[in-house]
DNA sequence: TAAGCATTCAATAAATTAATTGAATACTAA
DNA sequence: TTAGTATTCAATTAATTTATTGAATGCTTA
């Protein structure tokens, strides 16, 4: 009578493991972070995780056998996609589940941002308010790819490598208010950075754009407006 | 530029991955699948888990490291709790999660359920709408505590050991649905075996306490009305 | 104060995981 | 067909994780 529930539980939580062990590596976390972001291919992932090509093959063939990213062959690329938005929003419930739970978290964003302008943690509620009804220039600073899968309805797609050379289609009467992937991604901050350098009134939305639309903010897709 | 950038996203996907260490191991899901159903002491967690005292005590010791459950000393025991219900609801969504990326879970489910009656799967929506409304018998077939910690409302208490003693309280005439801690916990499958056994009408109710709480179900706490 | 119990600690062995390297494969384009 | 590129595979090493065992700790009660 207890074993052979034993052996169904033991079967049962390992499946459920399965996942768990997907998710227990950094580097895993990183690339199912950017893959919440778009499909991507191992190339494109390496890099911007800084792994090598063979070490980032082998974490996302991991992440497959959990099923949690799917892989297509296209051309000489192989591209990987989350296998489900569940995935992303699973990726999330962890993210503010660790950002709640560990301290260390926070301590080390603030320690990261420290000493910087215009990054200091604002009134959330009322900077979203803001950008909702348009009181400010919301600038995309994301690679225009991203901003094409979706973007803050009225933002400007200005990719932080462009940034130091279309300065001239900025406002410089209105408050400039950037984003980009998240809290964790730095390109909102290098673009203020700059922004505030060159006298722009900027600063910082920490939410990227799948915090948004687990917020229900709503989305727009395509090109610029 | 790069470098400091890099360092950054290192320290905080690590600080995720504590979590996801913490939930990589079959035994510590369980054990944190047990914690949700409410304290537990170390000895208890062991014997239900089936692991020795050592074991549990250190995988309890790697989930507290991660900040998912919290101890605290009560005499001669230790009282292992969650630190959060949202650790409750991110167990949660990772088992539907693996649930609905591996088919191995509903497989490994079918063939222990397979062969046994009033298992089958049933229309869940028509049959949470009999509970809730009433039409049935609802069996809440756990220990005594946890039925006082939450359950359906109007459901009798009989916990699945006092089974066979107390048959004679339940009704021939009505359908019995009986439910446990859910879909993986093996007491209503044992009590609808005894039931359906001894000629009552009876079903399995899948759904736990804690499902039926994140959907939104109406609990009752405390003794039976 | 001593005995008994629950829990943790520490040490070990076995198993698993991670990063690195170089070779192999699969596709494209010349 | 060949050369070039992206990816995967296989083998190795280092590091981490797991289960087990027996001893140590800390509390309670006789």
């Amino acid at each position: 009578m207890k074993n052979p529930n034993r052996a169904f539980k033991d079967a049962i939580y390992e499946q459920f493991a399965r996942v768990g062990k997907a998710v227990s590596s950094p580097k895993r976390l990183e690339l199912l972070d950017l893959l919440c972001q778009g499909p991507r291919t191992v190339e494109v992932l390496a890099k911007e995780s800084g792994l090598t090509i063979a070490n980032a093959s082998q974490h996302l063939q991991v992440l497959r056998a959990a099923r949690l990213v799917e892989a297509e062959k296209e051309g000489l690329h192989v591209i990987y996609r989350l296998a489900d938005q569940t995935v992303c929003e699973f990726f999330r419930a962890m993210r503010i589940l660790a950002e709640s739970r560990l301290a260390e978290v926070e301590q080390i964003k603030r320690r990261f941002l420290e000493g910087r302008e215009g990054m200091e943690p604002v009134d959330r509620e009322a900077l979203l308010k803001l950008v909702r009804e348009g009181g400010v220039t919301v600038l995309d600073v994301r690679p225009v790819e991203e901003y094409k899968a979706g973007h803050i309805p009225g933002a400007l797609s200005l990719p932080l490598k462009e940034l130091q050379l279309r300065l001239s289609e900025l406002p410089r009467d209105q408050e400039i208010v950037a984003y980009c992937r998240g809290p964790y991604c730095v390109l909102s901050v290098q673009a203020i950075e700059i922004l505030r350098a060159k006298g722009f009134n900027a600063i910082r939305l920490e939410e990227g754009i799948q915090d948004l639309r687990a917020l229900g903010f709503p989305i727009a897709m395509g090109e610029e407006a």
